[in-house]
DNA sequence: CTACGCCAGATATTCGAATATCTTGTTAAT
DNA sequence: ATTAACAAGATATTCGAATATCTGGCGTAG
C-alpha cells in the first residue's frame, strides 16, 4: 500500500500550495518534465493536477502550449473583484440567513485566530497572517446552504489570494482592517444581512484599491 | 498531421454530446474501456475528458472508484434552480446593462429561430428545439461583459439542460412559454434590467416546477 | 532588406502495458 | 445466523516510452 491518497490528490495540493504561496512566478510556465522530478509523479499525473488548477483558474491552458502560472493583469483583477462584489456577497447573504450557530461559533473562532496573530507588512512574506485571513473569510461563508453558490464563491478567493500575494503591501494610513473585520463579525453576529453584505463590498473594494497600486 | 484538434477535444466534445442529448443515463458509470473503443483513444486521454466533464457538473468523480453521469435529485435540482435565479438573473442585468446593439440583433435573431422552430412534446425527443431555446437564453446572457459571471451563468445552464433532457414534459395548460420568452425578449430590448431580470426568474421557477413534476 | 520555408531541439500529447485498488462472492469462525 | 477474512475478477490509477506539435534560428528567394 504505497499511498492512501491517490498520487493525483498529492501533487494537486502541492501545487497550488507552490502557486499560492508565491513560490511560482505570475505567467511562468509550468512544464510537466519538472514537476514530474519534483513531485515524483509521471507526466500523465501532474496534467490532470495541472487542468484541475486550471479549473480554478489558478493556472493557464493553452491548446498544444502547455501550462502557465496564472496571469495577473488590471482587468482582471477588475473583472474578479466585480464577481467577488457580487457573488461573495450573496453567499454572505445566504450565510447569514441559514448558518447555523454552530456556524456562528467557528466565525468567532476565527475572527479570534485573526487578532491574535501578527501581521506582517507584506502580505507574501506573512503566512501565517495570510492563512488566518483567508480563514476568516472563508468562514464568513460556510453557513451558506446552496452548495453552487458556495463552491463559485471560494473559487473567487482563491484566484483573489493569488493576487494578494504577488501585490506589495504598503501601510495604508486611511485604512483600519481591523476595525472592518471587526465590523463584518458584528453585522453577521446581528444577523443582519444586508448590513453584513454591504461591509464586506467595502471591505473587497478597498482592498481591491491596494491590489491594484500594489501591481 | 492526424488531427487539427487535440484527442482531448473531441473525446470532451463527443462525451458531453453523448450526455447532454440524453444518450447515457444520469448515474450510470463512465468506464475508461468503454470510452477508450468508442472514442478510439487511450486511458490518459478518457480520464482527460472525464476531469473536465467533472469540473463541468456534467459527470461526478469519486477517487478510486471512477466516473458517472451526474446523478439528478430533486434537491440538487433545487440548489441548482435557487443559483440559477440568483447568478442567471445577475448575468442577464449585467447584459441589458453593458450589451451593445450586435448584441441586442442576436437576441432577436435567436428568438425568431426559436419561434419558428416547431416544438415537440418532449424535450428529449426534439433536439432542434432544444437546441434554438438553449441558443436563445444563451443569447440573452451574452451581452454581459464580466466573464467570470458569464462562465459561472452558462456552467449552471448546462446542468440545467441535463435535467431538462431527462423530465417527462407533461403539457401544461396553464403555462404559455412563448408568452414567457416574449416578455423576455421585450424588458431586454426595452433596456429595463430589473423587469427582465424578474422576468427570467419567473421562467427559471415555472421550468423548475414542470422538471420537478417530470423527475 | 524582408518575407517565407525548412531544420533541429524542446515541449506537449498520446499510447498501452504495469501496478494498485476496489467489489463481489465464498468460506470459515463465532 | 452473523460477521470476518480471503480470493478472483473487474476497474482505476500510474508509468515511461513513442508520437505529434511548437518555437526559434538559419538560409534562400523575391
Amino acid at each position: 500500500m504505497p499511498d492512501k491518497e491517490t498520487r493525483n490528490e498529492r501533487v494537486y495540493l502541492g501545487l497550488r500550495e507552490e502557486i499560492l504561496s508565491g513560490a511560482r512566478e505570475p505567467g511562468s510556465p509550468l512544464r510537466t518534465a519538472e514537476l514530474c522530478t519534483r513531485f515524483e509523479c509521471s507526466v500523465g499525473v501532474a496534467r490532470e493536477s495541472l487542468l484541475r488548477l486550471a479549473e480554478r483558474d489558478l493556472v493557464q491552458e493553452r491548446p498544444m502550449q502547455g501550462f502557465r502560472v496564472a496571469a495577473l493583469s488590471e482587468a482582471d483583477l477588475r473583472d474578479l473583484t466585480d464577481a467577488r462584489l457580487e457573488i461573495e456577497t450573496l453567499a454572505l447573504k445566504h450565510s447569514v440567513r441559514d448558518g447555523d450557530t454552530a456556524w456562528e461559533a467557528r466565525v468567532v473562532g476565527a475572527h479570534h485566530l485573526l487578532l491574535v496573530t501578527p501581521r506582517a507588512g507584506d502580505a507574501r512574506t506573512s503566512v501565517a497572517a495570510g492563512k488566518a485571513h483567508g480563514a476568516f473569510h472563508t468562514a464568513l461563508l460556510e453557513g451558506c446552504r446552496n452548495q453552487r453558490i458556495l463552491a463559485m464563491a471560494y473559487r473567487l478567493r482563491d484566484k483573489g489570494e493569488l493576487y494578494r500575494r504577488w501585490s506589495v503591501a504598503e501601510p495604508d494610513g486611511e485604512r483600519d482592517v481591523d476595525a472592518e473585520h471587526h465590523g463584518l463579525l458584528d453585522a453577521v453576529l446581528a444577523r443582519d444581512a444586508d448590513l453584513a453584505a454591504d461591509r464586506l463590498a467595502a471591505h473587497l473594494e478597498a482592498t481591491h484599491e491596494v491590489l491594484v497600486k500594489g501591481l
